[in-house]
RNA sequence: GCGCCCUUAGCUCAGUUGGAUAGAGCAACAGCCUUCUAAGCUGUGGGUCGGUGGUUCGAAUCCACCAGGGCGCGCCA
């Protein structure tokens, strides 16, 4: 042990580096020192780490570059962890760090366990993490289950970077698409009770027609049916009083759609803590308050739009509107906020909401939405920047495009017309919840994505679900068999001997594992969840090839019966491994396994 | 017509927010192998980062224009 427990060792020369600059040049501006970057080599002739300091300071401080690299690399030498320094090319300092430092980061690890990679730069500020926010519609399909996914990995990296995460679930009871279930439920249950009516009679006399004609809502129908009997029909609709059943029939929909939704959220992993109601929202008023600020402050105003460019929808016509000036706030076009009825549109009852998270205090907001949904970007941005003031609030939104499902190399066509969409039920039947996860965050969630089942489940390098879980496998095999001889705890290890660990295979691999902290900063920052994953393709990758090299060179393998100092050394190195490997998982959600079956 | 997203090896995709000689898997080619946990291993070849300009010490990354693909475009959420 060093007696250091730094556990970011990016961040730690970086500290370094910034006090050996202010050494040779005082007085440099904050600005320009925040663009100091210590980075982990590409090239591993480049040393451990590498520093742009020189480049990005030299115009600041008028001297050249590779002077002043050259001078970086002179004091960084004098470091106790720095083997060697030295300026390259432009004007970079290459570090070439001392083995030992590097391992003592193994204990490290093991002490921290899955803790490891906790950051600060989260400071605890409160972030809102909304997802899914599906329509309580319908079952959820394929296209929410990646919004789902990627929300949930987003909310546990900015939990394991430090901030205070709340995740949330917006329900959008309110508009008219749950009208519209609730008539095409109430259809099920006339078809339950008996009716003379044909399904197309009925879909002429409701407003909007049948819009949800899935089989799903005939369970809603028959328990309407068994808790009121015919009592809620009428018997004809032209004279039907919706008061009659209206409200009842909407209450039961929602209810079971929202318990199937959460059903499929379980099945999915994914707990929100918190569920907010968008017709609760307005029944508060709310929405109502929201605009009164807004016009307040002169936000508000009647007027009529220019109308779309290029082809006109066929039922324009000018019209005098109540609009949110999104313009003053880099939007395109001012916004309208009710609809023709005096109802509100879904964007001021979301300015409403956003205000709401805002007053419980969230500083950031994230939003992860289907790409359909882009063009509400900048208007909802506008409308936080509007309300946010002087509190810092931000609103991000991360995109999620669509899923193409393939299946034997074909494409899943996905109709709900045809009823051939895939439920995330179906999914998770057929390739199973961990999979499901690991495969959805593959991707960046702004790239469109082929969700190929038969890779999902293969059990080849090609499954990164696979070889990860794989890697963590043999790493468990490994402890396993070595606690027959020894003790294989944290505690027990945490003063072993590291110094036999100098195989070049070996070092890449602690490399890898010592730059985990640093992986969960950039990614919590880049709101990038995806990059967990190919982070741990990466260090699966490193595993399976230190462990490929003991088949040829059996003194590479981790067990030495006779050399019981090297073997404990080479078991926190696993050690380390799966405790890295689990920590990422956690954060994808996805459960490590003990063993391959 | 306008806005947003995307375009990287034959294929599927990464690329540490502007850093050095752009990486991985699959496929191809060449060897090895029957296992400490099996569902192989090692190595090789492969690139005008869609195109053209610009910004600067430095561009796949930022800006402008162009080409192709996706999404959206006043009372759907």
């Amino acid at each position: 042990m060093t007696g250091t427990m730094q556990e970011n060792l990016f961040a730690e020369l970086r500290a370094h580096v910034l006090a050996a600059l202010a050494a040779m040049l005082p007085e440099l501006p904050a600005e320009v020192l925040a663009r100091v970057e210590v980075t982990a080599t590409k090239d591993e002739t480049h040393g451990d780490m590498a520093t742009n300091a020189a480049l990005v300071v030299s115009k600041q401080a008028s001297r050249k570059p590779q002077e002043i690299g050259a001078a970086l690399a002179t004091a960084l030498a004098a470091l106790p962890m720095v083997d060697r320094a030295e300026m390259a090319g432009p004007g970079f300092v290459n570090l070439h760090l001392a083995p030992a430092f590097l391992r003592a980061q193994l204990p490290v690890i093991l002490a921290r366990g899955e803790a490891y990679g906790d950051g600060s730069i989260g400071a605890g500020i409160p972030v809102n993490v909304e997802y899914v926010s599906a329509n309580p519609t319908g079952p959820m399909h394929v296209g929410h289950c990646r919004g789902a996914v990627v929300g949930d990995a987003l909310a546990n990296l900015l939990a394991k970077a430090g901030f205070a995460v709340t995740k949330e679930y917006l329900i959008n009871d309110a508009g008219g698409q749950v009208t519209a279930l609730a008539y095409a439920a109430y259809w099920r249950y006339l078809e339950v009770i008996g009716t003379s009516l044909s399904q197309d009679d009925y879909a002429e006399r409701i407003p909007g027609g049948l819009q949800y004609g899935g089989e799903y809502l005939i369970a809603v129908g028959q328990r309407l049916a068994a808790e009121h009997g015919a009592t809620l029909a009428t018997a004809t609709l032209e004279n039907a009083e919706p008061d009659l059943w209206f409200e009842t029939v909407r209450e039961t929909a929602l209810a079971m759609m929202m318990d199937g939704i959460r059903e499929d959220l379980e099945l999915l992993g994914i707990r929100f803590d918190r569920y907010s109601s968008e017709r609760e929202l307005v029944r508060q008023g709310a929405t109502d308050k929201v605009i009164d600020t807004l016009t307040g402050m002169g936000l508000i105003y009647e007027g009529v739009l220019e109308p779309p460019k290029g082809k006109l929808p066929d039922d324009w016509e000018a019209r005098e509107q109540t609009l949110f000036r999104a313009t003053s706030f880099g939007d395109d076009v001012d916004r309208p906020l009710r609809k023709s009825d005096g109802s509100n549109t879904y964007f001021a009852n979301d300015i409403a909401y956003h205000a709401d998270k805002m007053a419980r205090g969230a500083q950031i907001m994230i939003d992860v939405w289907g790409a359909d949904h882009g063009g509400y970007v900048s208007r909802m941005k506008a409308a936080v920047k509007a309300l946010a003031g002087n509190s810092n609030a931000t609103l991000d939104i991360v995109l999620c495009q669509i899923v193409k499902v393939l299946k034997g190399g074909e494409l899943v066509r996905m109709s709900k017309r045809a009823g051939t969409f895939i439920t995330l039920r179906d999914l998770l039947e057929e390739v199973g919840r961990d999979a499901v996860r690991f495969t959805m965050l593959t991707r960046k969630s702004d790239a469109q994505m082929d969700f190929d089942i038969d890779q999902a489940i293969a059990q080849t390098r090609e499954n990164p679900n696979f070889y990860v879980q794989y890697a963590h496998a043999r790493c468990r095999s490994v402890l396993r068999a070595a606690a027959e001889k020894m003790d294989v705890s944290p505690q027990a290890l945490l003063d072993a001997d590291l110094s036999s660990l100098d195989n070049p295979a070996e070092m890449t691999l602690i490399r890898r594992l010592a730059s985990w902290p640093r992986q969960v900063e950039q990614a919590a920052f880049a709101r990038e969840p995806h990059r967990i994953a190919f982070f741990l393709y990466d260090l699966a990758g490193d595993f399976h090839m230190l462990w490929n090299r003991g088949r040829d060179d059996t003194t590479l393998r981790f067990l030495q019966d006779d050399r019981p100092d090297e073997t404990r050394a080479r078991i926190v190195l696993v050690a380390a491994t799966a405790a890295v490997i689990r920590s990422g998982l956690a954060i994808m959600g996805v459960a490590p396994v003990e063993e391959m079956r």
